[in-house]
DNA sequence: GCAAGGTAACCTGTCAGACATCATACATGG
DNA sequence: CCATGTATGATGTCTGACAGGTTACCTTGC
């Protein structure tokens, strides 16, 4: 059996993009220029505008371009890490949909933060997450989604805290995650909240500046998401 | 003068990509499946088949569909996602001061893997492991390229051993992320190395089933990693 | 002369329909 | 039973059109 390499064409629309790749990588186009109109491109490139479309959206969706409707195409910014936090979502999308591993990923990056939150939390900051607490606290009655809401803003302001945002917006990938899964497969109440006691530890450690224990309580915070999920797929599994 | 923020209502196309992206979080569609035929979809969703394509394209550029021609749209599997980043590679030069950012990250799940490593490992991982170390030291005199590999196959190889394949999928993106941004900002030799003394302690700590002596381990090599991206980003910043 | 406002030109976004090309399954003939 | 041709349905590309947003210029009033 002779190994045939199947021919791979490579169509059109990847064709185009690699061209405009080589524009902005070759140097001829920086960051902010504006490119070509689209049926100037299409003169040029004797290609459809279709394809022309078609490969420009690839390459935003990449984070190289960035196109604003009426006035043209431009060279996006390198700083724009959406593109890093979107390729984690993917990688988590693709992955497997267990929610408990999903939290073991939540743990990693919500005990770092706390942590680092500790460690470099201005008083405004701290003082703005009392506020973001007081708002949980007081959703009690509300429905589901705006609890869950409330849970996860009180969750992503630690992280905000720990001044990377590449950890927040990973976080916010994985609370959009978990909270697809949930919406999912079952709006099931009756499963129990964390106690805010936790959420109040989680606090007062990093208003007391203390990393260890507030690491400790992120974990401890965890122990009970961890507890809940394994009731939900316990339960589930009876069903 | 007042910050308005532009009232950015989302393109019918991104609308359409967020739709399909979460078919595939919420877990209706796995790794391999089938989606709907384009015909299909454009009825379903009441757009026109141009929108649905190139909502398809750009999240087949971000590497979570896969297309093929004359037999449908496929979810991707983790792979393609290394190709992804491939793409990105050239395109996307990251600051150094991000890269501390995304290492961060990784230090994250490093060490959490490293701790889980040592609790669950058994004897033949582990022994696989060594070969890994070993393939590691003895590539000294290789590529670059090859010598890099090595490396976060080790690594790669560890978080494999927390038993989470979410946890190692995020970390193979960082990874190839990282590497992407090396590969072309500075193939400078001359940085130092991560000494394999720690790569040996970390293994020793797996291999004597001590998790605290392992988390440590983790730490103390990211520590070194920290320390040649700040030498790179104080060498650039000198140029 | 200058500034405010309106308008026209240009740009991207979306739609509909058509045809080409490729992959697969099935029927047919050897 | 196997090989081949074909029908079918999938994606790839093209064309033309219109809608809606942006920008620059030009007019108008001061």
């Amino acid at each position: 059996m002779i190994q045939i390499n199947p021919v791979s064409q490579p169509s059109l629309v990847d064709e185009v993009a690699g061209r405009l790749r080589q524009l902005v990588e070759s140097g001829a186009l920086t960051t902010g220029d504006r490119l070509p109109s689209e049926p100037q491109l299409v003169k040029r490139l004797k290609v459809s505008r279709t394809v022309l479309r078609e490969a420009i959206g690839r390459l935003e969706a990449i984070g190289l371009l960035t196109v604003r409707r009426g006035s043209g195409t431009f060279v996006a910014n390198g700083e724009s890490l959406t593109t890093a936090t979107q390729l984690i979502r993917s990688a988590l999308a693709i992955s497997t949909h267990d929610l408990l591993k999903v939290a073991e990923l939540r743990r990693c990056i919500e005990t770092h933060c706390a942590r680092r939150a500790a460690q470099f939390a201005t008083d405004a900051e701290i003082a703005d997450l009392q506020a973001h607490y007081q708002r949980m606290t007081t959703s009690a009655g509300l429905p589901i989604e705006s609890v869950m809401k409330y849970d996860f803003d009180f969750h992503k302001k630690i992280a905000q805290l720990s001044g990377n945002d590449v950890l927040s917006g990973v976080l916010q990938v994985i609370q959009d995650f978990i909270y697809a899964s949930i919406a999912q497969t079952m709006e099931q109440p009756g499963l129990p909240q964390a106690p805010h006691d936790l959420h109040l530890e989680m606090m007062e450690a990093i208003r007391a500046r203390d990393p260890e224990r507030a690491e400790r309580a992120a974990a401890a915070h965890m122990d009970t998401v961890d507890a809940r999920l394994k009731f939900v797929a316990k339960k589930s599994a009876q069903d």
